[in-house]
DNA sequence: TTCTCAATTTGTAATGATTACAAATTGATA
DNA sequence: TATCAATTTGTAATCATTACAAATTGAGAA
């Protein structure tokens, strides 16, 4: 829930909102499934013609550096993204593909083999079966 | 410190100890870089003159299905191996790019968001400056 | 030893995400 | 309205990875 028009929380993190930056931001805030470039440019494309695949690169990667959004390497293949910057986890379904958030707590501090290392960012990822499809495998083993 | 041949410990895993995979696997397993296809292709090209970068690929897809390796999408670019299977961290230096392993307590049990999840594979990556980095870049500062 | 056959390896070509780059467009300000 | 820098766009290049088919290898049979 935003208490500002997402103009303004572009351009206090210093972004000019142009309409795609504005259009793609609203998109990535909105989405739940971690999109990939293919999918935020599918996706915006029947509402803006004219939008170029490169300008959804270009407008990403100055939303990561302005802080306001995340690439997550879950996949080997293609980088998605997420608007949300609190720190949380994500889990990937090795069956249906879909990516999952989860709550964690930051444990950063309990590493004492970083000591000295200035912690930036942080990344987990967590693989295997999500609950709807480990449920169908059970019930399949059951048989 | 193995106590079995490297070809025992592959056979022990189901996998046939041939002589591209005992060398790749030997290369992979004393290596502390986390090194690419690239890097394990161009380590090993000299010793083997007709090895094959496709060899690599299929010798490390092999590896990880059958357990014994990890494939680790810490840089967006290209994937890092690591025969390295207990769970650990990884942090990688944005200034010098080193990939650095750092032990790590599972807190996989304490994800209540994930009851009903399967979950058969854990990364957690952190992203920042590196001990020798962060101190260069304090020297500097000071002055 | 020689033969056979399946597994493995190899080289080349294709795929596909991402980046480079230059031209076109936009929009704020004078 | 004119100017100019920032932004957007389209095309071409890059490069890690995969597909695929031919060549090679190696273990067991004859």
């Amino acid at each position: 829930m935003m208490t500002v028009s997402v103009g303004d929380f572009l351009k206090s993190h210093d972004i000019k909102p142009s309409y795609q930056r504005v259009k793609i931001y609203e998109f990535l805030k909105n989405s739940k499934e971690h999109p990939t470039v293919e999918v935020i440019y599918s996706a915006l494309n029947p509402e803006i013609p004219t939008l170029s695949k490169t300008t959804v690169y270009n407008t990403l990667k100055v939303f990561i550096d302005k802080g306001i959004a995340m690439a997550i390497t879950i996949d080997e293949r293609e980088v998605r993204f997420d608007a949300e910057i609190r720190m949380h986890g994500h889990f990937k379904c090795y069956k249906c593909h879909q990516v999952y958030d989860f709550e964690m707590a930051d444990q950063t501090a309990d590493v004492e083999a970083l000591d000295g290392f200035q912690i930036m960012e942080r990344q987990v990822f967590y693989y295997g079966l999500c609950d709807h499809c480990n449920q169908k495998l059970e019930e399949v083993e059951k048989q």
